[in-house]
Order: C-alpha cells, then structure tokens, then sequence
RNA sequence: GGGCGCAUAGCUCAGCGGGAGAGCGCCCGCUUCACACGCGGGAGGUCGCUGGUUCGAUCCCAGCUGCGCCCACCA
C-alpha cells in the first residue's frame, strides 16, 4: 500500500466504479423485500450546490448506504427543481446585462433562453453529488419539467378544480414590480428600511377642524376611501362617523372603528387604502369600502392618479408632500425605521395590489395531513420542528397558486370568448359549458412549489399506475432544510394522501443550517459561502463527509474546517493501521475466532460500537454516531489494539494476523456509510473479498466475543494508576504482556505521586461514603444509581488497597 | 411583535440530576521498523447572571442579559 493517502486519488476512481457497475441503482445488493427510500430535495436548476445540500446529502447517504448495506431495497431519487421565479429571475437578470429583456425577446424565446441555460447547470449538480460520494440513483434523475412531470402537475391541478377546490379570487396579493407577478406571503422576505412618516391632516367636510393620520407611503393618500380608528380610542369617539376631506383628491370619505387599528401607533388614526395596504383591504371589506387603485403592476402611478400619472412612487410622494406643505396640511415629517416586505429573488420592495389569481381552499386538504402529523405517522424531527409543523397546518391559509411569469407550468385553464371557464386534461376541445370551440389559454404559470409537491411520487410515475409507485411508495426518509416546511414538506404530505393514496414518508429530519464561520449566514451576495467542492478539493470527499455530519446536531452552526480536518485524520489513520496489517498478514485469512484477550476485547468492542452506531443512526443523531466511531478508530483500534497485536503480527503469528483482517472488516463496514471512499479502498486490497463493500452485510455476530472481554479495560485501568501513583498493579501473564506491548513499563510516564494518587483516591471515598450514609439518597435515588456508587466504592477501595494505602 | 434554539477550556462543540469532556490551538518530551495528518504527557473552566425545586443542579423550573435562525399586514 501507498505510504501516504490521498483522496483525490482514489474517490474519482470509486465513484466512476460504483456508477458504472450499477451499484448506485435502484435495489442493488438486496437481500430482503423491505425497501428503503429517500427522494432527495431538488436542488433548483438555477445554481450550484452550497455547503447545505452538503450537508444534506451526507445525511441522506449515510442512511442510503446504511440501509443498502444491510440488504434493504433502496432508492435514493435524484432530481432538480425548474424553480420557477427564481430560474426566470437568473436569466432575466442575464438579458438585462446583455442590454436587452425578457419583454423585447418575447415569451417563447425567453423560455427556450431557459432551457439552454439548464442545461449546463443540471450537469453542474449531478457532478456535485457525485464527487461528494452520493450514492443516488444517477440513472432515475428527474426534473419537474419533463414530459412526464408536467402531465402529473396538470393531473394535480385538474384534480383540485374537480374537488372544488379552487377558486379565482380578486384580492390584495404580494406584487413583485420587477417580476410583474404575484408571489405568496412565503416567498416575501422582511427587510428592515428608513422611511418618513409623513403626517398629514385630514380636514373635517363641516370644517370643524382635522383628523392627523401618518403614513410612510403619501402617494397612496390618492387612494383613500376612509380613515379608520380603534372602537375604544376614546380621542377620536366623536369623530367616527363624521366625514373628512382626503387631502390632494379633495374626496369626503368617512371616518369608521375598527379594532385592526392600533391606537399606539402615530396619531392612533389610520388612512384606508383597500388597494394597496392589506390591512387596509381587510378592513375595506368589513366595512364595505370602494377599491381604489393608483398604482400598476409596474410599481409607478396609474392612470386613475390624474396628473401625478406615469410618475414613479417616490416623485408622487414628493408631489403629494408638497401639495400638503402648501395648503400648511403637513403636520411633519419624521425619519422611521420599519420592515418592509421584498422579493426573496430580486429584493425589490413588494407592492400589495389587487388582482385577478386562482388559489386552492386549505380547509378540506389539509385534514389528513394534519392528522397523519397528530396521529405520528409521519414524525418530525426534531420535536420541536414537529410542533411548528402541526401549527402550520392549523393556520394554513389558502393557496395562492397563480404566477404571472413565463418560466414555469402554464395552467390548465381555458377560457371562451362568452367568459366560461374550463379546466381539463388533455386540453380541451371545446369549452366544458357552451361547445365554442374558441379557446384562450390562461398565460399564467403555477407557483414552483405546486410541482415540487408532487415529487415523491411523480417522480415515480404518478399519475400512472406503475411499478415503481406501487414498489416505492409511500417512502422513508424526507431530510430537509427549517424554512422549506411550509414551502415544501407539509404540501407533499397532503398531496401525497389526496393524490397518492398515502403519506408519502415516515419521517422528517430538520437538519442543521450551516453558518459561516464568522456566524453570519452564508451567502453569495455577503461573501461568506463556502463552496463545499474546495473543502473536498483540500480534504477529500469523505472527510467533508465527517465533517459536516459531525456539525449536523444543532440547530445553527458555524462551519468548521477543523471538523472536516478531523475527518481528514480519521481516513489518514485508517489508511496507516490497515497498512500495518496488510503487511504483516500476508498469506492469511480472516478468521474472527477469538483466541488472546485483546482480541477478544477488540471484536466484542466492535460489536459494542456497531450497536451504538446503528442506534444513533436509526435516531438521526449523526454527530453522535460520528463521535463514536472518531473514538472507536483512534482509541480502541489504534491505540490499544493495534499496539497490543503488534509484537505478534510482526512474530508471523497466524491467530494475530487472522483476527486482525477480522476486525479490521469490521471496522470498515462501521465507517463506510460516513466514508465510503477510503473504506472500499482498503476493502478492495484486503483477501479474496467476493464483492464491495459497498453492498456488504455485517457478519453474523458470534457471542463469544464478548466473553471475558474487560480483561483488557483492566490493562487499562493499570496503565491508568501506574501513570499517576507510579505503583503497577498486580495483573495476569497476558494483561502483562499487554502493557508492555502497548506502553512498556520502563517507559510508562510517572508524573504523579503515589501519594497524590492515595490522597485524590481518599477524597473519592469519603464522598462516595458520605452519599452512601445519606438515608435520602438511598432512599429516593434509582436503585441503579445507589448499587453503581456501591460498585464505585468498593472500586475505589481496591485501588487504595493496591497502592498500600 | 411571535415561534424555536443557543450561552460549558483561547476556538468549534459534546454532556443534560450524583466523579467537568472531545477535537483544534498552546506548552513539554519523543527521527522506536502503520501513521509527525503521528505517539506520550501537560497547562487551561466559580459550566452567562439571579432566584427556585431537590439530600444533591452545568443538567429541572422561573426571571434577567446577550446571541442566532425562522416567521410576521403595525400604517
């Protein structure tokens, strides 16, 4: 074997084997009829991946190659997201660069424009996963544009509007100015912003002096249709019900209560403008007010604002201020800091308008899904998320499901010149009411998320009735990230029940989002991303691997190279023991028969830590597991074991050698799921191996390892004391040997005293008496814990013993 | 403003009711035939603050302070 380890060697190499021999695909190396699945979140086409899907992956494929490794049926479902606004934002933003636009090219050329570009970043991905070692069903990739996809979407979409459940509703939804779309309330991000709140008077019609109301947004004041104060507002009792004059219009309007308005705020009376407030829509509605409009879809004055006409906000606000200031109806005007809601694709600042959408009533759909969350049969984790979940779902609000873009699934919606509406799949001939044959085609797209819904079982054939859907689905496993469970989870789930017939996974894993090391968040545009293809490139696949599964357990968490670099060490120490027993094994078989003590310690060991990975595992807790085997490797195989074996591996003792390739198969079946590359590697130079470990079982356990094995503990318990007090305990021949093959005793260091070892052995035993003779402590601790401080006692007194003291 | 979470060694984090831990960094000693990406040893912490529960609290509860993420129609 090669001296030094390098990974980008040898991954490539096995990545390019596993592919080509087909051990990626879908049931390789299964043994059993159960199946394991996992569809991994489509990464949008727009980009490449960041260290979350990183992450992501590590997680998924741990668990992948756990399960296939244990002979499990299992599909691990690649794929990517055509991601609507956020796709068409990238290339819009490519033309604008290039000094022309998505308007002067035109809608069809805009989208084929689309797809050229996806076609470079869908490779991009897929080579992502792979160099990181992702064992997903490369040959099954999908994209929620294929052919296929898109006939499930449209089936989706039909099947809603036979259920009644959609709807066409004029309403104040989120419009982006630059997308001139509208977007849902999840799709807006809050950003803080300084404004003036401009406070204005609003006269009374008899003349009888004003009514001072603030807002930040004056050009809007053209809209008014009332001014609104709290019920209980005792200021203003005797102005509700009057009229005031909205200033620069010169229109009466009234004054009316509504408790939507907070009294602390400015003057405590607040302007109405139904048309572009969404507070002020609600109220407009329960008090049946007019719907004024001033602003268009492009953000800046409409034709119904008169002469200020054409002119963006920010100069009708100027013009309006003024107006306000000549006519001495400024109160003032003062800085104010708020949050604003923008674009989460392009930031601009999102304008609430009143428009024409279609939208998916919540109330029937969501019931199975909330009662599957309730009833535990799909389990968030960790617990926390799951309670935020069932709470999304009590107060989900309908389904906003129109976009006025051009990327994405057009809907299935026609309408006839007489106005009727039909909705089918295929296309219709004739409209579904009058026969005319005279249809237009709704130019709207669905929102993303409505096909990413579907992707556990679209992606395996749904709405056919297939093979795969029948064999692999419902699935297993969904991990993904903390702000997608609105977006993203819950909607597969009702979707799944409604369309599928089931829920479409057992559990949820909320993983941890990866911070900067600075702790800010890490992102392209402040400069902090990390692109996880460096870290690989620097450490390897398998220490990134380590690296991001040991950062897995919190809920936010800075990125840490030193992790990674512990990763690095894990696979580099890996390489050297297996070096030292392929060379001094040659010619020998595994043969896991125990015969001296630190052998039978190191395979009841193994088993030990083999138990306490797939346990940790099973509760996806992946720090833990990787915890474990760091320790395992370094402490217990290395450290001990490996030195203990050594003098007999290089006296050609046949049983050393036997039970060395023994363990150490054992120990790279442990690690595999967490590095697959340097484990197959050393897997692939070890005797006669009949097939890769990748699809390799643990073997069947033999329980003699585990008898006598804590002969060894007490070798190190020896080594232990002798290092502190300078006193060697009495041991057998072979616990003997042991220490002087791991720590020769002319070399054990002595830095204690045998004096401070009997004082600090003292202090132990008088505490522990002390707890002992506490009639509470025995009376209400665990009987376990009262018979473990006896068992610490009496050791405490052994040892004393045995340093004379 | 609401929800969730975090404050433990210089740094990144485990532990979560009965002896303060790991990795990195730092200091000392080791060119011993797997490995200096190593081996052995060591220094370094009133476990954020204040109360409470308990025989006993880093661990449970309450409040406070600081920080992070998610969410949110205060004009």
């Amino acid at each position: 074997m090669e001296p030094t380890y390098r990974p980008e060697d040898v991954e490539p190499r096995w990545q390019e084997a596993w592919e080509a021999e087909g051990l990626y695909r879908a049931g390789a190396g299964r043994r059993r009829d159960e199946t394991f699945v996992i569809a991994v979140p489509p990464p949008n086409v727009t980009g490449a991946l960041h260290m979350g899907h990183a992450l992501n992956g590590s997680l998924q494929d741990v668990l992948i190659r756990w399960h296939r490794m244990r002979g499990f049926d299992t599909l691990w479902q690649p794929g990517y997201d055509h991601a609507g606004i956020s796709t068409q934002n990238v290339v819009e933003k490519q033309l604008v660069a290039e000094g022309t636009s998505r308007k002067e090219i035109g809608r069809e050329a805009f989208v084929e424009r689309v797809w050229r570009h996806l076609e470079e970043t869908g490779r991009t991905i897929m080579g992502q996963y792979r160099r990181l070692g992702a064992s997903l069903a490369y040959d099954r990739e999908r994209f929620t544009m294929d052919d296929a996809y898109v006939e499930a979407v449209m089936r989706f979409f039909v099947h809603c509007w036979d259920r009644g459940w959609l709807y066409r509703a004029n309403r104040i939804v989120n419009w982006c100015p630059f997308h001139e779309t509208a977007i849902s309330d999840l799709e807006v991000v809050h950003e803080p912003m300084d404004d003036m709140l401009t406070y204005a008077r609003y006269p009374f019609a008899d003349g009888s002096g004003a009514i001072t109301v603030a807002t930040v947004r004056p050009a809007t004041i053209l809209a008014d249709v009332a001014v609104a104060v709290h019920p209980e507002d005792g200021r203003y009792r005797d102005a509700v019900g009057r009229e005031v004059v909205v200033p620069f219009v010169e229109r009466g309007v009234p004054v009316l209560a509504d408790d939507l308005v907070d009294p602390e705020f400015g003057t405590g009376a607040l302007k109405i403008t139904p048309g572009h407030d969404p507070t002020d829509f609600e109220i407009g509605t329960r008090h049946d007010l007019p719907v004024l409009t001033v602003i268009g879809p492009d953000g800046r004055m409409n034709e119904e604002a008169g002469e200020l006409a054409g002119l963006s906000q920010k100069e009708a606000d100027e013009a309006v201020v003024a107006w306000l200031r000549e006519r001495d109806r400024l109160e003032k005007r003062e800085p104010h800091r708020h949050n604003v809601g923008t674009c989460e694709r392009c930031h601009t600042r999102i304008e609430p308008l009143v428009s024409l959408q279609w939208w998916i009533a919540m109330e029937e759909p969501r019931k199975p899904a909330l009662a599957a969350l309730v009833e535990r049969r799909v389990r968030y984790h960790p617990e926390s998320q799951h309670a935020f979940a069932v709470r999304s779902l009590e107060e989900i609000p309908d389904w906003n499901v129109s976009r006025q873009l051009w990327w994405g699934h057009q809907l299935p919606i026609w309408y006839c010149p007489d106005g009727h509406v039909t909705s089918s799949w295929p296309p219709p001939e004739a409209c579904g009411e009058c026969g005319s044959g005279e249809l237009e085609r709704d130019p709207d797209v669905l929102d993303t998320w409505f096909s990413s819904a579907l992707w556990p079982y679209a992606t395996l054939g749904w709405p056919e009735d297939t093979e795969d859907l029948r064999r692999y689905y419902p699935g297993h496993v969904n991990s993904t990230a903390r702000e997608i469970i609105r977006l993203w989870v819950n909607r597969m789930i009702w979707t799944g029940i409604e369309l599928a017939g089931d829920i479409p996974f057992t559990d949820v894993i909320i993983h941890s989002t990866v911070l900067a090391p600075d702790g800010r968040r890490m992102s392209k545009s402040l400069g902090t991303g990390i692109d996880p293809l460096d870290t690989i490139a620097e450490h390897g696949a398998d220490a990134t691997r380590y690296g991001l599964l040991k950062m897995s357990s919190t809920q936010d968490v800075r990125f840490s190279e030193g992790a990674v670099g512990e990763g690095r060490k894990l696979a580099t120490k890996l390489w050297n023991v297996s070096r030292l027993i392929l060379a001094n094994t040659e010619g020998a078989e595994p043969d896991p028969r125990p015969q001296a003590v630190e052998e039978r310690w190191i395979l009841a060991r193994l088993d030990a830590a083999r138990a306490a990975v797939e346990e940790a595992w099973a509760r996806f807790d992946f720090a833990a597991a990787v915890k474990e085997l760091y320790s395992l490797t370094f402490d217990d195989f290395c450290d001990w074991y490996a030195e203990a074996i050594k003098p007999r591996l290089y006296g050609d003792d046949p049983a050393a050698a036997a039970t060395a390739l023994a363990a150490l198969e054992r120990l790279l079946l442990l690690l595999h799921p967490v590095m697959p590359h340097v484990t197959e590697e050393i897997w692939s130079r070890l005797p006669a191996r009949a097939a890769r470990l990748i699809v390799s079982p643990w073997p069947e356990p033999d329980e003699r390892f585990a008898s006598d094995a804590d002969a060894l503990e007490r070798v190190r318990d020896a080594a232990e004391i002798a290092r502190r007090s300078g006193v060697l305990v009495e041991l057998g021949a072979d616990e003997r040997r042991i220490l002087d093959a791991v720590v020769p005793s002319e070399q054990l260091p002595v830095n204690g005293s045998r004096e401070g070892e009997v004082a600090r052995l003292r202090k132990e035993v008088a505490r522990s008496e002390g707890m002992l003779a506490n009639e509470r402590f025995v009376a209400n601790a665990p009987p376990e814990v009262v018979e473990g401080e006896r068992e610490k006692l009496a050791r405490y007194r052994r040892e004393l013993d045995a340093l004379g003291g």
